[in-house]
DNA sequence: TGCAGCATGTAACCTGTTACATGATTAG
DNA sequence: CTAATCATGTAACAGGTTACATGCTGCA
């Protein structure tokens, strides 16, 4: 069987809770009011109706908490097809379009991956992260020393703090997967 | 008179090119494919549509260019009301809303600043969006000293990210103070 | 002659925004 | 008692995506 395609970054940033414990929509509401994934959407305009449709996709499920409680609460549980289709989605290659279209999705996937893959899973997607996100940041930084000389200033200064953004980025890539290798070695001499 | 709300990055960023000299709707198309702008989407369902808004509001006026020759050109100028309208939105306070959740449109009205709004309001734009935005990195960096412990690797490791580009955006607006301060001093002495 | 690219557009669909609505619970 | 907060939802609207459609121009 196929797996069900998430259909939006809010509906990943949803299904990617649910995996680590069942919430409610007001859970997850606060959790974009407060924590750092701030920038999701946290209008009940938008988390309801993505419980729903995930719900009617077969990701996840909603059972009534508390049912003689006059005020009902839902319970939302990432259901077994909801998990696959998250772990799919986690593991799909990372491509030229996700880093320039893409990044927070990659963030949101990324941040997901200790808990639901292996290993190699998480060493692969830091490498295509970096080796993307660094060819990326070349294109760029061509561009800016090709049409530098024609901008304004505050052109200029934009795009180079664009340039600035991406080599952080691939930075953080390579040094993270040193890490996590290194991490990783020290755990395996214990074995 | 009202100045006319821009309804979307994607009419601001038309309006900002526009500001530079009169386009086409393929013009715009090509800027967007090949240039640094390739966060915007180039599709012809997206642009039209725009375009057409833009010239309803009156923010710009589309010509057909070589009347005579069978395939007609739509060439677009920007308008009196239109120049209006978008330099009264760059000029608009760096609000925390925007850092949070309008990076991108920070960028693109800075990337426009220095041919349509003097120097001073430069100078408060690069202030506010430092000011702002180093706010919140220390926000995001207390998050992640308290939550750090109880995250898993990736996790923790997304969160140091966000972070880091958070960091890394003050930073540039500081030193890009500094740089278009001195720059100003200079030309200042001259005179 | 045929094909790639130029140039503009439309229509269905989908997600998210904004604003409103409703009733329950808890704190002062 | 009443105000704030908990908790869930709906409806209108808007902007963007995807896919399709159309005809012209230049080149091989």
């Amino acid at each position: 069987m196929k797996n069900q395609a998430i259909d939006s970054r809010l509906s990943l940033a949803i299904l990617g809770l649910l995996s680590m414990r069942p919430m409610s929509g007001y859970d997850l509401r606060k959790v974009f009011l407060t924590t750092a994934m701030k920038t999701f959407s946290a209008s009940p305009g938008a988390i309801y109706p993505a419980l729903r449709r995930l719900e009617k996709d077969g990701l996840i499920s909603g059972k009534v908490d508390r049912k003689n409680a006059l005020r009902p609460r839902m319970g939302f549980t990432i259901s077994r097809r909801g998990r696959a289709a998250l772990i799919a989605s986690l593991a799909q290659p990372v491509t030229r379009e996700d880093v320039v279209w893409r990044m927070d999705s990659l963030f949101l996937r990324f941040s997901f991956m200790s808990d639901l893959v292996g290993e190699e899973k998480i060493a692969e997607f830091l490498h295509a992260f970096a080796s993307e996100t660094g060819a990326y940041f070349k294109e760029l930084e061509g561009e800016f020393r090709e049409s530098a000389p024609g901008l304004s200033f505050s052109g200029r200064a934009a795009l180079k703090l664009g340039v600035t953004l991406f080599r952080t980025k691939a930075q953080w890539a390579r040094r993270t997967l040193d890490e996590f290798e290194k991490r990783n070695s020290i755990k395996g001499d214990r074995r």
